[in-house]
RNA sequence: GCACCCGUAGCUCAGCUGGAUAGAGCGUUGCCCUCCGAAGGCAGAGGUCACAGGUUCGAAUCCUGUCGGGUGCGCCA
């Protein structure tokens, strides 16, 4: 079972072969002219110039091996060599049955599965997630989805940022702040028992919650700027951390957990979960060892004070930097950690493949670190890959800065597109039979919908435009669109159930119900460019497309009012919509209401 | 300075392993709710695909150059 696409692409690439030419010249699009056809085959043209033949002459000699196919009402030629087909309604009618029992709605699965390890979202703790955090989640979180889908066995790890010199930064700070529980942390590094370190937990969780950490970090930050003695305190507080300072593994662990518990309930309303949390802490164990063998195995050069690992290759066109493992102070840095990242992955799952869903700007540190992995031996050569997006510009033209103050916050920004949708939904007079909760939980949807929707729908490479008006704009191209389409599905279907109108084999005739089928039997190309292309805008833009030839099908055809002789082939087409609209969506992370 | 990415309708973006009349959405003009949810449907206006060369029967798509914009280029992550 396969697509009409896919199976004409066969078909007609056997023509090739018959008329002696490679069959790769069969491939088959949809039509650019759908006046004329389904689908076209371009091949003969391509063909022409290797075989030295006339165009047209190969085209009708194709044509002519194609006479027999019953899955073609119709091969034509046109201008110079394109091969017309059109479908017959025969067989658009067995591949809608298809799809609409098919449990994978006509997507289709990789032959080879593999283990693929996504690496995305990379929140830090202590530091409020802002629009590039949402991004990074968004592709991220979509990208995993759809390589699961298509069969592969995939971890997602949100590379939590819980070991740099922010945690230095606020161990110094809430220490100063709070002279009682510097106290308790010597004591317990006095004498490390259950009954000295209890205090110290307990003081923490008391006095510093979520909300504190949310505060004491830009204040610190902002402090070790102007601040040089701060500075580096906060620096030795984060090398005795590092190091393995019991009283600060304390601290530390506390700072860690309730901000991972915090943003896994915040992703988690976003429609995004990690299959694991692996932080920075969780290799450094790893470093030292990593550091030695490296050095052992003569990787490592001494250069100014420092140590390196040399990337560059004769072929280059750029010149890359050298991949900096220890610093002249002896410290590790952020390549080390990310070296180390690589080892222990490979040991604890193995990945066939690694996709670093992470911005675009850090394509050059990537390529260091990978060469790096692959001098070392910690990856194949070539499964290391960075799927690098644009960032996310303000109206102003640039993009929004990640680190200095004035950024807008992720939590923020949901807020505000959480509160138009609630708005929006009360001027449309809907969800009006929603309880309280439901409602709200519906808003949630609507705007999640929204975002990710605006976010998905643009290639992941190119920079867009955050507009909060765009963002917020319930019309068109838009995820409430796609949300309204299928609620609209779900409703008819509850009507029909109500009626007693049971669906039956479907029987496609009118135009709409043509251009439905042909939408639906898209999907499976959709699905796998998504997945080539790393580009989840492929899946966007199917559902979108599909919404819309649903839209046309259902202000064309009549379902539950029509003749009672089509009602339940329209009740299943129109179930077969849903449901693959329901899992691109998924896809994409985004779930639809019952009702608005 | 070097490298990478981008320049498509008034705006925001698709399309780019070359192929028939370059597509969407927003905005804009005009229709359509006494039939299933009008966040919708139908019809229209709007583009020298930055510019100049080149390859080709054929270029938004490939190559070169120019201009314009963005980003990156070892001790922050």
């Amino acid at each position: 079972m396969g697509d009409l696409r896919t199976g004409l692409g066969e078909a007609v690439g056997a023509a090739f072969a018959g008329a002696g030419l490679a069959p790769s010249y069969g491939r088959v699009t949809p039509s650019d002219r759908p006046d004329l056809a389904d689908f076209q085959c371009n091949g003969a043209l391509a063909a022409a110039k290797a075989a030295a033949r006339k165009p047209r002459e190969i085209a009708e000699d194709v044509a002519a091996r194609l006479a027999g196919d019953p899955r073609l009402a119709e091969v034509s030629l046109a201008g110079p060599g394109f091969i017309n087909l059109k479908v017959s309604d025969a067989a658009l009618s067995a591949r809608a049955n298809e799809v609409a029992h098919d449990p994978r709605r006509g997507g289709s699965a990789v032959e080879h599965r593999r283990r693929i390890l996504v690496d995305y979202g990379g929140p830090n703790v202590a530091k409020e997630m802002h629009v590039g955090h949402l991004r990074a989640s968004i592709i991220g979180e979509a990208v995993k989805r759809i390589y699961r889908f298509r069969g592969d066995e995939v971890v997602g790890d949100a590379h939590f940022g819980d070991w740099g010199f922010q945690m230095g930064l606020l161990i110094s700070a809430v220490l100063d702040a709070d002279p009682a529980l510097a106290d308790l942390v010597a004591s317990y590094e006095t004498a490390p028992a259950e009954a000295t370190k209890a205090p110290v937990l307990a003081r923490i969780a008391e006095t510093v919650s979520l909300e504190d950490l949310d505060r004491i970090y830009p204040d610190a930050s902002a402090r070790s700027k102007t601040d040089a003695d701060y500075r580096d305190r906060a620096r030795r507080a984060t090398a005795e951390l590092q190091a393995g300072r019991a009283g600060y593994r304390l601290i530390w662990s506390h700072f860690a957990s309730v901000t991972h518990l915090a943003l896994e309930r915040d992703f988690h309303a976003l429609g995004i979960d990690f299959d694991v949390w692996k932080g920075e802490s969780d290799v450094n164990d790893l470093i030292e060892p990593m550091v030695a063998e490296l050095r052992q195995r003569g990787l490592l050069f001494p250069d100014q004070g420092a140590e390196i690992i040399r990337v560059a290759r004769n072929d280059d066109k750029r010149e890359l930097p050298p991949l900096l493992v220890v610093s002249s102070e002896g410290s590790a840095m952020y390549g080390t950690t990310d070296l180390a990242t690589i080892l222990d992955r490979s040991r604890y799952f193995g990945p066939d493949h690694a996709l670093y869903v992470v911005d675009q700007r850090q394509a050059d540190h990537f390529e260091v670190v990978f060469r790096a992995a692959y001098l070392a031996g910690y990856a194949a050569e070539g499964s290391l890959e960075h799927v690098g997006f644009g960032t996310m510009n303000g109206t102003d033209g640039k993009p929004f800065k990640t680190r200095e103050g004035g950024v807008l916050k992720l939590r923020d920004l949901i807020e505000m597109t959480t509160a138009k949708a609630r708005e929006r939904l009360h001027e449309a007079g809907l969800g009006g039979e929603l309880s309280p909760e439901d409602f709200e939980a519906t808003a949630l949807k609507v705007a999640v919908a929204a975002l990710k929707f605006a976010d998905l729908s643009n290639f992941r490479g190119t920079s867009y435009v955050f507009d909060l008006d765009r963002f917020s704009s319930f019309e068109g191209k838009t995820g409430p669109y796609l949300l309204y389409q299928a609620v609209r599905v779900k409703s008819l279907l509850r009507r029909a159930a109500d009626e007693g109108v049971e669906p039956a084999a479907i029987e496609v005739g009118e135009g709409a119900e043509r251009d439905l089928v042909l939408a639906l039997d898209a999907f499976g190309h959709a699905v796998a460019e998504a997945y080539d292309k790393k580009a989840p805008h492929f899946v966007a833009e199917h559902a979108y497309r599909l919404a819309g030839a649903f839209s046309k099908f259902y202000a064309a055809c009549p379902i539950l009012a029509g003749a009672p002789a089509q009602r339940g082939s329209r009740l299943a087409l129109a179930t077969a919509t849903l449901l693959q609209l329901d899992l691109a969506l998924d896809l994409l992370g985004i779930a639809t209401p019952d009702r608005m």
